[in-house]
DNA sequence: GTGACGATGTATCGGGCCGATACATCGCAC
DNA sequence: GTGCGATGTATCGGCCCGATACATCGTCAC
């Protein structure tokens, strides 16, 4: 999940923790708060260790020979190793159940321009399910459960179900306009190629 | 989160883990998926160690003489003990800033119908205060960070704003409906409306 | 009658992620 | 020249999850 997220972010630029930090509250923004560094740091480790990421230079060129007592720390810059890369492909293509839990889903989706479209369409029809039948489960307690539950419990699922109906509408927009070969509505973006990085530069999205 | 959540069932009646989670997966639907059992068993442990609730009997009126080998485990009931209500009331009168969190607050509204008045506007209006911070955050975001993300992202972005504004709005018309001293806009309900004041008014639905 | 099966029921274990905390550096205002 | 907020790395205890294991019960097919 944190993993993908990281790999997926690396794969855009070098970065050191604090930065990764950053740019993955923009990113997800909408979808969680910012990751904890308690989880952050512990998982740069992971992923060093795993040879998946590694550290590069930016340790001041010259002093190199003494780890003095104040261990004069300086910021370490991961960027993503070949095996990095091929992990993150196979992580974003696995579309077991875990892809469609709320966490899970908004990760996979912020990285769709990264995505190649058949895959797009299966998490986000993988999703809809998912939340079709939360939804069918919402309006059960709601049928039937009407005389068990107060007022403020009623009004909890309501508000619950709303969103649940609403976000099936959003997906179902979202996978016709992938079936059309429309990129997401850009309400009102310049729609320009979003990357001026000189990445691989995968699959893209806007293509008619 | 989870204590307050099992504190508040024990108190409408005694019942077991397996019970424990169903009814509170139907109690927070809308909130969260099903409790898991590697947290819900330990987290009784700890309940029972810390006295605020205890077991009890239903181990079969006679057959107690004897844990035979294969030892007949059978289900052990709970039910809360007076620590244990003293807790509830704590927990659910905390209005610290934890309380304004996505899952926290779920479980706080569920059990609005155990909450004095003056806490349920506090809580409201923590948890508007929230997501208007987190609105404002996705504003920013999407009125300055067009050209540097995706096309999906920016997706990702306004679907988030838009549940952010609607649950802004939610919560605006409840704190007005508290406010003047309604019950929540039961849709349908029958209804003990207008509860006469605004006393704790523990639960009120029976029913075997 | 028996045996397969699904629902009920309790429990542990490894691991992900969080919040609190600690510590160090840097730029800038005052 | 010093205080202070932003930047930056790191650890620790603890909540919670998914996977797994195991035992009992009713019931329906055969």
């Amino acid at each position: 999940m944190l993993d993908l997220a990281i790999l997926g972010l690396l794969q855009e630029a070098p970065m050191h923790g604090y930065e990764i930090r950053k740019e993955l509250a923009t990113k997800l923004g909408a979808i969680r708060a910012a990751i904890s560094y308690g989880t952050l740091y512990p998982t740069l480790k992971r992923l060093h260790g795993a040879g998946l990421i590694s550290e590069a230079g930016e340790t001041a060129p010259d002093a190199e020979q003494v780890p003095p007592l104040t261990s004069r720390r300086g910021r370490v810059v991961y960027e993503i190793t070949a095996e990095g890369k091929e992990r993150f492909a196979d992580l974003i293509a696995q579309t077991g159940p875990d892809a469609y839990d709320d966490a899970s889903f908004g990760v996979h989706f912020a990285f769709f321009a990264r995505t190649d479209r058949a895959t797009r369409l299966r998490i986000l029809e993988g999703r809809r399910r998912r939340m079709e039948e939360r939804r069918e489960g919402l309006r059960d307690v709601l049928a039937r459960a009407t005389e068990r539950l107060d007022a403020y419990t009623l009004e909890l699922q309501r508000h619950g179900l709303d969103a649940c109906e609403r976000e099936v509408r959003w997906l179902e927009e979202l996978i016709a306009s992938e079936r059309s070969g429309r990129p997401p509505a850009t309400s009102a973006g310049p729609g320009s190629t979003t990357t001026p990085s000189s990445e691989p530069r995968p699959q893209e999205q806007d293509r008619p």
